[in-house]
DNA sequence: ATGACGATTTACT
DNA sequence: GTAAATCGTCATA
């Protein structure tokens, strides 16, 4: 029986999310049934209105954004690049438009279709490669604009499967500043990125992570 | 209508 | 280490 979590769970401040995040599980079920899913081993906050680095700096709302101002643990799901979509699960309630971007998992189940989808992580055949990082991870499940606003807590198709009760103990995860956020000045220095410390699946290494 | 820009990844020097 | 790929979105006009 997958356990869920409440919505309770989702209605916190992004950080206190982004950090209770670390170490339950992603689970993708496609169509045809076949499942994907990956423990999540690295997050994001973005704080919403007063934060630079957010999409919804200064009360921004558009099309592409909408779904960051849903109710916490909806979905918000965009394009950039050119070529790349980014998974967000959204925080807090609607009027506070804030949400954790999901920047890596360790693959668990499915890795066979991850591989087929990822042709890159194939040379040489590392898992290391599959989904350690934003948009590799969606690349990898199967994640765009048709997943954009998807209500986690409900959808049979994306869903987080809640794997312990309990935030993982501040020692095991380790805090650094945000990745890809340079222009947005002093917040891109604030301590906003998380992820368990000494875990292989992250997006980048980090020789002395500073533990919090 | 136009131009600049990405919450990135990959390949290559 | 650097640079190319690639295009929806948004601010400006």
């Amino acid at each position: 029986m997958v356990r869920r979590p409440a919505r309770s769970f989702f209605r916190r401040d992004p950080v206190a999310l982004a950090r209770a995040l670390l170490g339950q599980r992603l689970v993708r079920v496609l169509d045809d049934g076949r499942r994907l899913a990956g423990t999540i081993v690295e997050t994001e906050a973005y704080l919403g209105l007063n934060d630079a680095a957010a999409h919804t700096y200064r009360g921004r709302r558009t099309t592409r954004n909408a779904s960051m101002w849903l109710d916490g643990g909806h979905t918000y799901v965009y394009f950039t690049y050119g070529m790349h979509y980014c998974c967000n699960v959204v925080a807090q309630t609607p009027g506070r438009p804030t949400a954790v971007l999901l920047r890596a998992i360790e693959p668990t189940e499915g890795l066979d279709l991850m591989f087929e989808r990822r042709p890159a992580a194939k040379h040489p055949q590392n898992p290391r490669n599959l989904c350690s990082g934003p948009a590799k991870l969606c690349a990898a499940l199967d994640i765009d604009r048709n997943l954009d606003g998807e209500d986690l807590q409900t959808s049979s198709r994306l869903f987080i499967e809640q794997l312990r009760a309990r935030t993982l103990p501040a020692a095991a995860i380790a805090v650094s500043p945000r990745i890809g956020v340079d222009y947005a000045g002093a917040w891109a220095q604030k301590p906003l990125r998380f992820f368990c410390r000494d875990n292989l699946y992250v997006s980048r290494f980090t020789p002395h992570p500073k533990s919090g």
